[in-house]
DNA sequence: GGAAATCATACTGAATCTATAGGGATTACC
DNA sequence: GGTAATCCCTATAGATTCAGTATGATTTCC
């Protein structure tokens, strides 16, 4: 299970994606949109923004606004900020390797055997699949179909 | 991460798999093979019994045998036994399944679309693999091709 | 200056993980 | 039958992580 603090994470950035470029939004908006702890939310901004994916304005008019488009933002590094290594097994981790401490051979490892074409693939999906790509996907499954086309009447 | 518990539990039924059929392993003999903490091992040992996958003998020549062949026993149960549900997200879960306190709705949900098939591929192929499947590829790996065909010269 | 926002760090209570402890029950061998 | 070896069962301890709170500093706009 991902944690708490990652899928607040996400929504988060699907927030501040769908808010209106150029303005943002603001912790309180944030919250009170989607019913989310203050000040735990606020530490995870904090989080996004050390790491890059947002910018902050502070004072009055503060608030926080996405610095990459949607479609440059991917779902496996966002995970990981929030989550730290998405791997199984620290032996199949690309940013937190490890050997483990009482492996002997990682080739013969009937368990690494087991997680790492899964994992590999696993991986591969999350890493590819953008905030952009699930936003349309969603914005789709929330019309009827015959209606998607008719938006401007 | 899977955890430490799961990790035992896997390499336990490893090695209860390569025993020789009809004499098992004992406690004592496991963890001096394996460098394993004896008395956790004898808790994860005592679920696996109660899961079914192995039966014992008590007494002074006691010990534990796996119940079924290594081709019917999969990793993706085996996984779920010793750390719970695999699933990302609760709402994704088969077998634990529970909706997100704060969910408008399911199918609307952007995570819950950014996991939904890499985590069902992922599943699939944990379902999938059974013990017999992973220790062939070990033992192949361990063995340089050209001598594969040599076992009995 | 005051109000409202972000920034930074410390802390807390609960849960989980990784074992360890200490007996009790059962069996094989003498 | 006694003894030793094994499995069975529950409780508990120590460390770590998780989710959130608290407190106050800093910045900005009016």
């Amino acid at each position: 299970m991902i944690s708490q603090r990652a899928r607040y994470a996400f929504k988060a950035m699907v927030a501040l994606a769908k808010a209106e470029p150029g303005r943002g939004l603001q912790i309180r908006q944030l919250c009170e949109q989607e019913k989310l702890p203050r000040k735990f939310i606020e530490q995870i901004l904090l989080a996004l923004k050390a790491a890059g994916y947002i910018s902050s304005r502070r004072g009055r008019d503060g608030g926080y606004e996405l610095l990459k488009p949607a479609d440059l933002i991917h779902v496996g590094p966002l995970l990981r900020l929030a989550d730290g290594p998405i791997a199984p097994l620290s032996c199949l981790s690309r940013t937190a390797y490890r050997k483990c401490d009482d492996c002997r051979s990682e080739a013969l490892c009937e368990l690494r055997i087991a997680f790492d074409k899964p994992y590999a693939d696993y991986l591969a999906a999350l890493e590819n699949t953008t905030l952009a790509q699930l936003m349309r996907a969603s914005d789709a499954r929330g019309l009827p179909a015959e209606l998607v086309s008719e938006e401007v009447p």
